[in-house]
DNA sequence: CGATAATTTGACCGCTTGGTAAAACATTAC
DNA sequence: GTAATGTTTTACCAAGCGGTCAAATTATCG
């Protein structure tokens, strides 16, 4: 007879640990491609390979689920931009940054959609995490890009449209990849298309950045 | 007894245009914001003022609304793109393909939503869309930016890549823009930040694609 | 006016959805 | 072992969904 629900006892069961990773695998899968309205209890029951009702018995609702995967995914996909060193040389920094959020984009596009989906809709789950931790992040670094501009190190430049513009550049290639690949045909087998973007951004993103002595 | 349902007669009545408008306008709004799965025929029909079956009377089904949107702005969307001339000057030709891109991020974020939410959760309405006539414009495109490069005007680039870069950039405004919002911060009231996303984008591209005669 | 066609409404249907209840089953602790 | 706890299943519900139907209402036209 168990009162349960899994968060009542500290200490989870293997078991516990690896459905509940099962479901935010499968749930991941589902969210991404439909939305959070567009998914069904069902599909992400029948991705994990578990009946609707054993699927609520860790995770209590649909919301939940959805919760617990866009905490995960926020707190990861700021990561690149932690990394942004302000001591650093700056013409490396932006080049490894636009580099490491376009690995992002190949390697967990399910992730980027997921935030896609979600912000595009009004962001009705994590308005607090954007206008709290996530201002103050892009706050601090676009500190550290307007000393760099002072200083001559680059050109002078809206510090936060350039983020924005690294930000759309590089999930680009994970959001909208549809269209990617129809325009780009499907010639363009593999992953090539990853290369050849990598290559553009850093050169429009460095060329025009550098420091003009004009 | 009409056997009607608006299509039966040629001459269509203002009754029928107007409601028609009515129910599109109405409709904007809900999938822009809800994503296709998302949207309710309920929510369209109390958004647009009228009963569910008087809505069901002028659009058969909920798909039919939403493909006569989304075809609607596949035409518009690329006008700027049809506008884009070999004969011009690169220069200007990309500076006022940015800002053409931007007004439209600022005048018509719904439409930007509707159709970023379609390519996102995979096209499935409009692949052949993407796949014939897209890319062909976008392959013609291609050749003059091409072209450019070849004679000079500008920096060899990847012409794919940079009209990718100049989608995302300006879309992101519009897509989004809670995001944007979030991080610039209320202070940040009116229309402003479309200003200063205008004068970095020109300056990074123009100045990223500036010939170098290294 | 009356007749005919166009529009609107309310009642309804079958299916899907998120979620529950309770009992069956499995596992662990002693 | 057995008792307690943890897990899974079967059956189910109430609400929401896309869509239909037939009757009622309104507009149009001679």
């Amino acid at each position: 007879m168990a009162i349960p629900r899994a968060a009542k006892t500290q200490r989870r069961t293997r078991i516990q640990e690896e459905k509940e990773e099962r479901i935010l695998e499968a749930a991941l899968d589902v969210f991404s491609q439909n939305g959070f309205r567009g998914a069904t209890i069902d599909q992400i029951a029948d991705a994990a390979g578990m009946s609707k009702p054993n699927l609520l018995y860790y995770f209590r609702t649909k919301e939940a689920i959805h919760r617990h995967l866009i905490d995960r995914v926020l707190f990861t996909w700021l990561e690149p931009l932690r990394a942004f060193d302000a001591e650093g040389n700056p013409e490396s920094e932006i080049r490894s940054y636009i580099r490491r959020k376009l690995e992002m984009a190949r390697d967990f596009p399910r992730e980027s959609r997921l935030f896609a989906n979600e912000v595009l809709q009004g962001a009705p789950h994590i308005e607090d995490e954007l206008k709290g931790p996530l201002k103050e992040l892009v706050d601090e670094k676009a500190e550290v890009i307007r000393a760099w501009a002072r200083s001559g190190k680059i050109a002078k430049c809206d510090p936060y449209h350039l983020i924005f513009s690294i930000w759309s550049t590089t999930q680009h290639y994970a959001d909208f990849d549809v269209q990617v690949r129809a325009v780009l045909g499907q010639d363009y087998a593999g992953e090539g298309r990853f290369e050849d973007a990598a290559r553009f951004l850093e050169q429009l993103f460095i060329d025009g950045l550098r420091a003009r002595n004009a």
